[in-house]
RNA sequence: GGCCCCGUAGCUCAGUGGAUAGAGCGGCAGACUUCGAAUCUGCGUGCGGAGGUUCGACUCCUCCCGGGGCCA
C-alpha cells in the first residue's frame, strides 16, 4: 500500500477520471513529480483520444489544492507538478508514523512459520546454508513487520544415512584411521575428533553458535528423529496404495509430478517421504495459519511433494508456500568449483564472515533476486566489501546520527515554505518507502530494500552536500526531513538483518 | 527425455505493460577553511536470437541458442 499522501491523491484523481488511478514517479524531472497513465487506459475502451481525456483531467486535476501544475505530455501522460503543501503532509505523515512507517500492512494478520536453513549437522553451515538463512530470514522480518506473527523453525535431519557416515568418519579419525570411503574428510572432522562427546551434538551446537552470530534467532529447533515417531499416527490418515513391495502415497493426484514411497513392504521400514508428510502435519497441527519452507534451488522437486502432502492431509495446499532461491556457487580463480560438504572443499558461512562481516555478508546474500544464481569468489569477497554499497548506506545513517547529536535536540517539524529540488526527492523517495515493503513483502522479494536503501542513501547524500541542515533557516524542516530519512534508512537496513549504526 | 531458474553496460546486478532502460564496481576528469570526503559532480549508441499479443514489450506468449539445477 502506497503512503498516504499518495492514496489521498489517487483518490481525488480517480473522482476526477471516474477511472483508477495508479500514480507513478517519472524517470525524468520534466515529466513532473508524478504521473499517470490513466487517460491511456480509458482511451483504449471508449475509442477517445487519450490527450483530449488528458487535456480534459489535466483541467481539473490543476484545481486540486495538492497541485501545483499538471500537463499532458506524449501519447496521453497526465504529469503532476505538486505544492509545498503536499510535500509537508507527506513528511508529517512520516514523522508521525515514527519507526512504525511502512508497517502493519497485513490484510489480516496470521500466525506463519518460516522453517530454514534445516543443514544437515555434518558440518559447519556453508555459503549455501547462509543464503538460505539471510533470504529465509529477511522474509521472516518483512512478514513479521507487515503485522503477522512469526515462527523461525530449524529441522535437524539428526538421523540417516549422511549422519552415520559422519559419526563413522569421526570415529576413524579418533582411532588414528582414515573416514570410510564416501565418508567425511575435512579439516573440522578432525576437531570434532579431537572433542569428547557426540560428534552431532557438537554440531547441532556448533550450528546454533553461528545462526545466533549471523543475527538469525530461532523460536524452534526439531529433530527428524522426534518427528518419525509420528509416523504411524499419520500413514491411516493418509490413501495409500501397495505396489512392488512398497506402500505409496498417490501425491501425483494432487500435482506432484509422480508418487511417493511411504514403506517397504517387506521390513516395514519408513522412507524419507514418510518423515515429509509427519512433519507437514505436525507443523499444521501447531497451529500455523501459513507455512513457508526455504529451500535451495537442488530441491525444486519438493515442492510438488509437500504441497501434496498437505492437500492428502485435508489442509489449503496454498497455505503451504515452498520459496526456492537459486544456489551459490564458489568461484576460484575465475572457475566455477565443485563443492562437498563431505570433502570439505565448499566455503563455511564462518570463512565468509570471517572475512567480510555480518553486515556485508547478509548484505551480499540478500542483494541478489533469489532466483538468481550468486557466483561467489571469498578471496575477493575481503576486497570486494571494501566496495560493498552496504557501507554507502551505513554511512548516510552515521551521518545524520552525527547531525541529530549535533542538534541537541532542537526542533523538528514537516514544513517547508518552497522546498529544494533535492529536498523534494528526498521526500518522494522516503514516501515510496511503504509499497516497497508491500511489494518486498508480497513477492517474498527482499532484494528490493538493498536497492532501495541505496537510493534513499543516494538522495540524503546529495540533499546533504547541497545544504546545511544545523544553524539554517530551514533548520526544522531540515531536521525533520533527515529524521524521517534516518528512520527509513534503519527500517531498511533491518528488515534485511544489517546494523544501522550511529558512528562508524 | 521431462521439469525449474537465468541470459540487461567491460564486471556484479536492479528494473513482473508506459515516456530517452538504471545502480554499484572498474576507468578518466573535477570538488574539502563548511553539520563526518566511507561523500559529491561530469563522462555510457547495452535488454542472447526470431516471431506473436498490445496504442505501447526488458516485462506477457511460442520457438531457437547459451549457462546452471533437479528428476529420469
Amino acid at each position: 500500500m502506497p503512503a498516504r499522501a499518495i492514496l489521498s491523491l489517487e483518490a481525488e484523481l480517480e473522482r476526477l477520471a471516474g477511472a483508477p488511478v495508479t500514480l507513478e514517479r517519472p524517470s525524468r524531472a520534466e515529466h513532473g513529480d508524478y504521473a499517470t497513465n490513466v487517460a491511456l487506459r480509458l482511451a483504449a475502451g471508449n475509442g477517445q483520444p487519450p490527450r483530449e481525456l488528458a487535456e480534459k483531467l489535466a483541467a481539473d486535476a490543476a484545481q486540486l489544492p495538492e497541485v501545483e501544475r499538471a500537463e499532458v505530455a506524449g501519447p496521453g501522460f497526465l504529469n503532476l507538478f505538486l505544492t509545498p503543501g503536499w510535500y509537508a503532509d507527506a513528511l508529517g505523515e512520516i514523522l508521525e508514523a515514527g519507526e512504525g512507517y511502512g508497517g502493519g500492512l497485513a490484510e489480516t494478520a496470521e500466525r506463519v512459520q518460516v522453517e530454514m536453513v534445516s543443514a544437515n549437522p555434518t558440518g559447519p553451515l556453508t555459503v549455501g546454508s547462509a543464503r538460505n538463512g539471510a533470504y529465509g530470514d529477511a522474509v521472516a522480518r518483512l512478514l513479521e513487520f507487515a503485522g503477522n506473527t512469526v515462527e523461525r523453525e530449524y529441522y535437524f535431519n539428526d538421523v540417516g544415512r549422511q549422519i552415520e557416515l559422519f559419526r563413522e568418519s569421526v570415529a576413524a579419525r579418533q582411532r588414528g584411521e582414515e573416514p570410510p570411503e564416501d565418508g567425511y574428510t575435512g579439516a573440522y572432522v578432525n576437531e570434532i575428533a579431537a572433542e569428547p562427546g557426540d560428534p552431532v551434538e557438537r554440531m547441532l551446537d556448533e550450528i546454533k553458535r553461528e545462526l545466533e552470530a549471523f543475527r538469525i534467532r530461532f523460536d524452534t529447533w526439531v529433530l527428524q528423529r522426534e518427528i518419525e515417531t509420528q509416523i504411524p499416527d499419520v500413514l491411516p490418515k493418509l490413501e495409500t496404495y501397495e505396489a512392488e513391495g512398497t506402500v505409496w502415497a498417490p501425491t501425483s493426484a494432487h500435482g506432484d509430478d509422480k508418487d511417493r514411497p511411504l514403506v517397504r513392504s517387506t521390513d516395514g521400514s519408513y522412507l524419507y517421504y514418510a518423515g515429509d508428510v509427519a512433519y507437514v502435519r505436525n507443523k499444521f497441527e501447531r497451529g500455523f495459519d501459513r507455512l513457508i519452507y526455504v529451500l535451495g534451488a537442488d530441491h525444486h522437486g519438493y515442492v510438488g511433494r509437500l504441497k501434496a502432502a498437505a492437500a492428502m492431509l485435508g489442509y489449503d495446499a496454498d497455505r503451504l508456500e515452498v520459496l526456492i532461491y537459486q544456489l551459490v556457487h564458489i568461484v576460484e580463480g575465475g572457475q566455477a568449483k565443485q563443492s562437498s560438504k563431505r570433502r570439505g572443499d565448499v566455503v563455511f558461512l564462518g570463512e565468509l564472515v570471517d572475512k567480510i562481516g555480518v553486515d556485508a555478508a547478509r548484505w551480499y546474500l540478500v542483494s541478489r533476486g533469489h532466483d538468481q544464481t550468486i557466483d561467489i569468489d571469498v578471496d575477493l569477497a575481503r576486497e570486494r566489501s571494501e566496495k560493498n554499497p552496504v557501507y554507502y548506506v551505513q554511512y548516510a545513517h552515521a551521518r545524520i546520527a552525527g547531525i541529530l547529536r549535533n542538534a541537541g535536540g532542537a526542533a523538528a517539524d514537516a514544513v517547508a515554505d518552497d522546498p529544494a529540488a533535492e529536498e523534494r526527492d528526498l521526500i518522494k523517495r522516503l514516501v515510496e518507502f511503504p509499497d516497497v515493503v508491500r511489494e518486498a513483502t508480497e513477492r517474498r522479494a527482499p532484494h528490493a530494500l538493498p536497492t532501495y536503501a541505496i537510493r534513499l542513501a543516494d538522495d540524503f547524500h546529495r540533499f546533504y552536500h547541497h545544504h546545511r541542515v544545523l544553524e539554517s533557516e530551514q533548520q526544522a524542516f531540515r531536521l525533520g526531513l533527515v529524521t524521517a530519512t534516518r528512520a527509513v534508512l534503519a527500517r531498511s537496513l533491518d528488515l534485511i538483518g544489517v546494523e544501522a549504526p550511529d558512528r562508524m
